[in-house]
DNA sequence: AATGAATGAGCCTTCATTCAT
DNA sequence: CATGAATGAAGGCTCATTCAT
C-alpha cells in the first residue's frame, strides 16, 4: 500500500497515538487493537511487528507520556532559576493548568489514572517517573522560597497534594465531568485563581 | 446457607458490596460476573435476579455512593451552622482527608474516577449527585466566610477545585499511587497541612 | 437445547470421543476446537467448561488411553495365567495384531505416536502409563517362559522391541500406509504370521 | 554472509536441513517459516525463493529421505548379495537398527510418522519410495533364503512387519519415548538382539 | 429464588505468504 | 537474489447472559 516502508521508524509513535486516541474513547479493556491499527493506517497485524501486546502499548505510552510532561516542567522551572520562587511557582501552575484545559494533553494523564489500578506496574512507573520527579521538584522550589522568606515552612507531601490536586481536579472538571450546562470560566480564570489561592496559602504570616 | 434464611432483603446491597470490591481489584471490564457471585456468596445466576447486568451494578453502585459520600459531608456542614466558616471547612477538609485516608472508603470515588470516561452516564450521576453537591456546599460555605470577612472573594470553581483537588490527589496518593519506599506522613498530618494551606490561601490580604 | 442437562456426567468421555475422531483426521494443531464441540454436539463455549484447553483434551485422551489398553493386555495376561508362556505371548500378540486392525482401536495410539515428539508431556505420561507397563507385562511373560524352557534367555528391551514393534509396524501399515492398491493378507493370517514367527524367535535351539 | 556468496546452489538444501531440525522439535504445524529462515541463515522473504510454500518443504524433505535410506539399505543388500541370506539380513538389520539408534538419522523417518496422517501425499510418497521398495528387498531377501533352505516360508506382509517394526519401535524408543531413568542398553546390544531373534524366528523347524 | 450448564459473540494474537524496495 | 514490513485469515479462549430444572 501506500503507507509500505514509508518512514517505518515513525511508526512506533504513530501507532501509540493511535492507541492513546482509542484507549481514551473507551478505555484500555474496550479497546481493540484492530481499531487502533485501523486509526495508526494500519492493518491488525502490522501493530503487533512494533508491539508484542496490547499492554506493552499502553506501557510504552505512559513511558512516553512521562518523557514529555515532566520534561516540560522541569525545564519550566529551570529557566524560571533565578526568578523568585513565588513567581516560579505561579508559572508552573498557570502553565500546567492551561495546559491541562486542553483535552488533548489531559488524555494521556486521564488514561493513567483510570487504568493504574488495574495495572500495578503502570501504576508504578507514573509514581516514579511523573509523580516522584514532581514531588522533587515541587521540594526543590519549596525550599527555595523559603529559604527567600517567601513561603511558610510545609511539608512536601502537602505541598504535592496542594499543588498537584487542583490541577488534578481542573483536568477532571473540564472533561470526565464537564457540565455541558454549566461551563465553568475560561481556563485562564481558572488557572489565575488556583495559583492565587495557592500561594497565598504558602505566604507566611505575622 | 445461613445467608440465605437470613435478610434476604439484603441481598443487593451485599451483591454491590462484592461488586465494588472486585470492581476495586481489576477494574469494571475485569471484573467477572462469576467472581462477584462467589464473593456474595451466590452463584452467577443468582445475580441476575437482582442485576439485569454488570453495567447496572456499577450504576447502582455510584447511586449508592453518592448518598452516602455527600450525605455525610451535607451532614457534617449543618451540624457546623453556627460555627464560623473558617472552622467548618477547616472540619470538612481534614474530615474529608481523614476519610479518604482509609482504601475501604475511596474505593467507590476512586472507582468512578477510573470508569466516568468509557460511561458517560456514570460521569453524569457522579457530576449531579456528587460534585454538583459539593460544589454547592463549597459556594455556601464560602458565602458565608466572605460575609464573615474570614474569606476572601473567590470564584466558585477555584474554590471547588482547590479544596475537592488536594482530597482527590491524597486519595490517589494513599491507594494506587503510594509507594512503599517512601511512606507518607500519618494521615492527620497531611489532613491539618492540607486545611492549614488551604485556609489560609484564602484568608483576605490586607 | 435437547442436550441442555441431559447426562453432563457423560460430557467430557463425549467430548473426548469427538477431539479423539477430530485430531486423528487433521491432527491436534490441525483441529479447532469448535469442530470438536460440533462432533460432540455442543457449542465451543461448552467445551471450556469440561476441559480448560485443547492440550488438556490430548492428555486426558491419553490418560484414558492408557487405561484402556494396557488394562485390556494385563487383563488377558492375567486370565492366562495357569497357561505356559508360549500360548499367553500368542494369544496377546494376536490379540493386539487383531485389536490394532481396527483404525477406531489405533486411532489413539497412531495420535500419540503423531504428537509425541511435540508434546514431551503426553510422551512421559505414555511412556510410563503404556510402554512401561507393557515391557513389566512382557518381561514377567518371558522370565515365566525362561523358567519353563520354552524361551531362549533374551533380553527386556530386546523383547519390547520384538515384540511391539510389529504391532506397530502392522498398525501404521494398517492404516496411515495402506496401500489400497496392494491390500495385505487379512489380519488373523498377519497375526497369525507374527506370533509363529516371534515365538519361534523366541524357542530355544539345541 | 560468508554462506551468501560459497555455493549459492546449495541453499535449497540447507533450507531443508533448517527444516528438518525445526520441524523434528516442534513438529510441522508449530513450526514458523521464520525459524527455519533464521536457522538456515537466511530472511523469511528468502526461503520463498526456493520453497512455494511450508508444505513443499516437507514433501522435498521426504523425498530426499527416501533416497538416502532405502538407497543406503538397497547398496547395502547389493554389497552382500554373494553372501548367504541369513547372513544379509543380519546386517541390514543390525545396520538399521544402528543407523536409527542415531536421533539425527531418525529424525526424518520420525517426521514422516508424525505428519503422514495429516498429509495423505506424504504417507503415499513414503509408502511407495521407502516402505514399498523396503518390501521388495526383504521379499527377494526372503525369497533367496527360503531357496537357500534358511528361511523358512514366511509372508511378505508379515516379513515386512517382523523386520521394520523392531526398527520403529527402536526408534521410538530411542527418542521420543526414551526413559531418562532406565536408560537401554547399547545400540550393540539392542541390535545384535533384535537380529537374533528375528532370524531365528526365521529358521526352519524340522 | 437459586443453580450451573450452555450459548455465542467477541477479541487478542499468530503466522504463512506477499511484495515494494 | 534478498529483505523485512505488511497483510489478513484463522483460531483459541473468555465471559456476559440465558434458561431448563
Amino acid at each position: 500500500m501506500a503507507r509500505r516502508a514509508r518512514r517505518p521508524e515513525a511508526r512506533p509513535d504513530e501507532i501509540l497515538d493511535a492507541a492513546l486516541a482509542v484507549f481514551s474513547e473507551v478505555g484500555f479493556a474496550g479497546a481493540r487493537v484492530e481499531d487502533i491499527a485501523a486509526r495508526a493506517g494500519l492493518s491488525k497485524g502490522a501493530v503487533y511487528v512494533y508491539f508484542e501486546s496490547k499492554e506493552l502499548m499502553l506501557k510504552a505510552l505512559v513511558r512516553r507520556l512521562a518523557d514529555r510532561v515532566v520534561g516540560a516542567a522541569e525545564m519550566l522551572v529551570q529557566s524560571n532559576a533565578q526568578a523568585d520562587a513565588e513567581q516560579t511557582l505561579r508559572s508552573l501552575l498557570t502553565f500546567m493548568a492551561m495546559q491541562l484545559s486542553n483535552p488533548k494533553v489531559s488524555a494521556a494523564p486521564r488514561l493513567v489514572l483510570a487504568e493504574a489500578q488495574r495495572f500495578p506496574e503502570i501504576a508504578a512507573l507514573y509514581r516514579d517517573d511523573v509523580i516522584g520527579r514532581a514531588r522533587q521538584l515541587l521540594g526543590k522550589l519549596c525550599d527555595r522560597g523559603i529559604a527567600q522568606g517567601v513561603f511558610r515552612a510545609v511539608d512536601r507531601d502537602v505541598m504535592l497534594r496542594s499543588c498537584a490536586g487542583p490541577m488534578l481536579a481542573h483536568m477532571m472538571l473540564s472533561t470526565v465531568f464537564a457540565d455541558p450546562k454549566n461551563p465553568a470560566p475560561p481556563p485562564e480564570v481558572i488557572a489565575g485563581g488556583i495559583a492565587d489561592l495557592v500561594l497565598n496559602g504558602l505566604r507566611p504570616r505575622p
